[in-house]
RNA sequence: ACCGCUGUAGCUCAGCGGAUAGAGCACCCCUUUGACUCAGGGGUAGGUCGCGGGUUCAAAUCCCGCCAGCGGUACCA
């Protein structure tokens, strides 16, 4: 009764040749594709935007899973789902991809000018950007590709230009001399979240100001910069120094007279309780300098080295001239202690490991206060929630203490600034289409590629434009990303979201998954060599397995452990469930024709169906609820244990019976399959496709219905029945397991008290799931159920040391909880107060531990000596 | 230093007031080539729930302290 249609299944499932011609079958019908004139609710994705120069790391795997899982859903429960994908410009790291190109030519980007090396950037992108592009191919992300966005693209740029002068007009966007982050290899200023701090071992050197008439020791661990001391600062309470507060000191090495001042940000306690104060060269002493009118003196370069200090030590760089000045002032005898190694945690250049420089520039900022507050305000008041919950006071932690962001950068690639100066410094910012008046010139620095990554989720969908895209699918409905960028851009996105937008939030939720770590636990690293390849694994156990076993490994928030053989697991399970469908259909299982009616079904065929509606109601709120790794967990029970391992084989007897039984159950089997392949299809894509069409002659999995259940359908009896089953299958295989009897061994039992647990009609099932299927024989050992005595013909071979001690062993476990459960029952505490369920449930298993105890004892007695 | 998170079976993690603490993988024993052999089936074994106090009839679960690990933040020059 196969339809015309139906494939053969093979009979090992091999994912490589499944996956592309699937993938492309999708892609082909369209299946990926939102309309924004559907009458269908939106659920809309966008991709948290990767690099252009990245390529698909574990992390990305586990991100982008968790995405299409929400999206096929979605679209499965009837929403017009939207999932788009695109990527950001990575300013300096594409940059320096370009620049290392060019190096290895032996030119730099200011040999081919700026607008020859943006084009060269581009040539770049065009032949080797994008790399996961292809690769979310490999994972079956079914993202709508006819909207891929780029952060460089012109409508993108558009809004950048247009929220940059609408900022502007706000007065949240500002040009100011400041201490900013600056990397002397990158050459650029940087913000806050492009620097990490990393302990570094440095020395910590007290150095003597001054002469005998008047002196004092200062410590520093950046000696180098007291060259460019303005000041010397201690605390205004400060008893040692007080004296010495409004006089001059001479600066060692420069022959210059600085003062000495007082400031409360000088912590008394902290090394001499005396600070040298830079202005040029650190943030603190920046704000000193401002509040008490100190000289701001500039020693460095762009470069790090040594510049206009006027010494000898011009011209080297930062780190060598630190020792030769602690060297040079060694020689005056003017270092009074060291302290080496000295920790201390110091800023590095996220992407290329140089030591920042705080550095006295010019640069545009966005003043965030207003912003962060209205971002912070939105998690607060509800409007935006954050899964899981536990997540906010990190995400407030962040928003309510940001700093102004410094958005400039010293770089070629990206979106221009703006901003044209006119030749008394006027200042005109130029919104789209807007030219600046004759004899201006722009801004040469660009934007931080986060200033575009931040209006995601709307640039992408046509804003400015009140497009139909815009209309209909924001605000988005989720944002999908790991804990640890939670502040990079979801922060972000959240202001300009809520600025552009009118004080619409971007996303409904942010849904925050954990990292991948190694097997042991630890951070995968280059370094640590701990890196696991996602395409590799692909290669090796199919997509569906490594998706499996990420979204298997997915506690909201938290992070998750991947070892190879965890793959190999879910690869097993994939198998497993072909196999499972594979021998349905070699039985007749089939979807066609109405289901009989319930009160028809035998207790397996009823109770297949019940824990089927179960897993399908529990998972469906679990993955509503982002608990992936429980809605999977459930999943993978239903399918091996309670499916293949219990009702596969509780009906093969019926199977092999065949008539109208058979026919039966082979449309219950039928029934199961197909929804539990719907439910599956969002985790495994893959696999439940291709064995759905070949059962169901379905066109595709992708666009059918999400399955509903049906708790009216709940069959209570069919669960107590099958339950009793599995425990008298159980203690018979204990049985024959202790006896020695090989489990293929066909032997001889007689079952007793079937009718008292309603079971009279499923010997016939019991004896074949256990190989009983002889009746007749000399009947010498027996076993107790409950009600259910079975009896076996063992001609003499029972092993009476194992079967004594093992009842000895369950007869003590008996014992041990009928007076655990006694001694609550005899507490007049538990009694008094203690519900009222949880006293029958104690009752209850004093009973039970009873009659177990009187059963072992009577086996026991009759046991042979 | 501060904030946050984590500490449960050999490993990775669930459980977060109801008492017999679970799962996957690994281990051990038996078994299998008629859906499953890069497999499958069955059966065992394995836990002072980090440590110490407290609250409660009842604590892995709540509170306090301590220890250990991790992450983030930080102006300690």
């Amino acid at each position: 009764m196969s339809g015309k249609n139906k494939k053969e299944l093979a009979a090992t499932f091999t994912p490589a040749e499944i996956e592309a011609p699937l993938y492309k079958k999708w892609q082909d019908a369209g299946y990926f594709k939102a309309d924004a004139k559907s009458k269908k609710a939106p659920f809309t994705i966008v991709i948290p935007p990767p690099n252009v120069t990245g390529s698909l790391h574990i992390g990305h795997a586990l991100d982008h899973t968790i995405q299409d899982l929400l999206i096929r859903m979605k679209r499965m429960k009837g929403f017009e789902a939207l999932w788009l994908p695109g990527m950001d410009h990575a300013g300096i790291a594409t940059q320096n991809v370009v620049e290392k190109q060019l190096a290895s030519e032996g030119k730099s980007r200011h040999d081919l000018g700026r607008d020859a090396f943006i084009e060269k950037v581009w040539q770049w992108k065009a032949e080797s950007g994008g790399v996961i592009l292809d690769q979310m191919k490999r994972l079956g992300d079914s993202v709508d590709w006819d909207r891929q966005a780029f952060t460089m693209d012109a409508n993108l740029s558009k809004a950048v230009l247009t929220i940059f002068k609408k900022l502007y007009d706000k007065e949240l966007i500002y040009r100011a001399e400041r201490i900013i982050n600056w990397c002397p290899r990158c050459l650029t200023a940087l913000s806050d979240i492009e620097v990490e701090h990393k302990e570094d071992v440095g020395e910590f050197v007290s150095i003597k100001y001054g002469d005998d008439d008047l002196n004092i020791t200062i410590a520093t661990t950046r000696a180098e910069t007291m060259l460019g001391d303005g000041a010397v600062a201690v605390n205004p309470n400060d008893d040692r120094y007080k004296h010495l507060v409004g006089k001059k000191v001479m600066l060692p090495l420069v022959d210059r007279m600085i003062p000495i001042i007082a400031d409360e940000l000088v912590d008394p306690d902290f090394g001499t309780g005396a600070v040298k104060v830079t202005a040029a060269h650190d943030p603190n002493d920046f704000q000193m300098a401002m509040r008490h009118g100190v000289e701001i003196v500039v020693i460095m370069n762009e470069h790090g080295v040594m510049a206009g200090t006027g010494t000898k030590f011009d011209g080297m760089d930062r780190f060598d001239a630190r020792k030769a000045v602690v060297d040079e002032l060694k020689k005056q005898g003017r270092v009074v202690a060291e302290k080496k190694p000295y920790l201390h945690a110091v800023g590095h250049c996220q992407r290329c490991e140089t030591t920042v420089e705080p550095r006295l520039s010019k640069q545009w900022f966005v003043k965030v206060a207003p912003l962060a507050k209205a971002a912070s305000d939105a998690v607060r008041d509800g409007r935006v929630k954050i899964e899981p919950q536990e997540m906010a006071p990190r995400y407030f932690e962040w928003v309510d203490n940001m700093h102004d962001w410094c958005i400039s950068r010293q770089l070629w690639w990206g979106h221009r600034i703006p901003v044209f100066y006119g030749p008394n410094d006027e200042v005109v910012v130029c919104g789209p289409d807007e030219k600046p008046p004759a004899g201006y010139t722009q801004d040469p620095d660009v934007l931080d590629t986060w200033f575009s990554s931040a209006l995601w989720p709307f640039s992408t969908l046509g804003w400015p434009e009140q497009s139909d895209d815009l209309k209909k699918f924001y605000p988005t409905s989720v944002l999908v990303t790991g804990y640890d960028i939670l502040f990079f851009w979801v922060a972000r996105m959240m202001m300009m979201g809520l600025f552009a937008m009118d004080g619409k939030q971007p996303f409904d939720v942010i849904a925050l998954h954990g990292l991948v770590r190694d097997q042991f636990g630890k951070k995968m690293s280059k370094s640590r060599g701990n890196t696991v390849d996602p395409i590799e694994f692909m290669d090796k156990y199919g997509s569906d397995a490594l998706r499996f076993t990420l979204a298997r490994g997915a506690n909201p928030g938290t992070d998750q452990a991947l070892a190879e053989d965890w793959v190999g697991g879910s690869r097993n399970f994939a198998t497993k469930l072909w196999n499972a469908t594979r021998f349905a259909m070699i039985n007749g299982a089939s979807v066609s024709g109405a289901m009989p009616k319930r009160s028809e079904l035998n207790a397996i065929d009823s109770w297949i169906l019940t824990r089927l509606d179960q897993t399908i109601t529990e998972a469906d709120d679990l993955f509503e609820k982002f608990e992936f790794a429980k809605a999977c967990e459930l999943i993978y029970h239903f399918t091996w244990d309670d499916l293949c391992d219990w009702y596969l084989e509780l009906s093969k007897s019926t199977f092999t019976a065949g008539g109208a039984n058979a026919a039966k159950s082979q449309r219950v089997l039928g029934e199961v399959l197909d929804k539990l392949l719907r439910l599956m299809h969002p985790v495994m894509p893959f696999i439940t496709e291709e064995l759905w069409c070949s059962l169901t002659d379905g066109q595709s999995l992708m666009v059918a219905d999400w399955p509903k259940s049906d708790p009216s359908s709940q069959d209570v009896k069919s669960i107590e029945q099958v339950t009793k089953m599995q425990e008298i299958v159980t203690e018979i295989r204990r049985f024959r397991n202790d006896q020695g009897i090989k489990s293929t061994a066909k032997i001889a039992a007689k079952f007793t008290g079937l009718e008292n647990v309603g079971l009279a009609d499923y010997e016939g099932a019991l004896r074949s799931i256990v190989k009983c299927d002889l009746t007749d024989g000399n009947f010498t050992a027996k076993t107790q159920v409950g009600e259910v005595v079975i009896e076996f013909d063992l001609t003499g071979a029972i092993d009476l040391v194992a079967e004594r001690a093992r009842l000895s062993k369950d007869l003590q476990i008996a014992q041990k909880d009928r007076d655990t459960a006694k001694v609550k029952l005899d507490n007049q505490g538990f009694m008094a107060k203690a519900p009222a369920e949880v006293v029958t449930e104690i009752k209850t298993r004093l009973a039970q531990t009873t009659a177990d105890i009187d059963l072992l004892t009577a086996l026991l007695e009759k046991l042979p000596k």
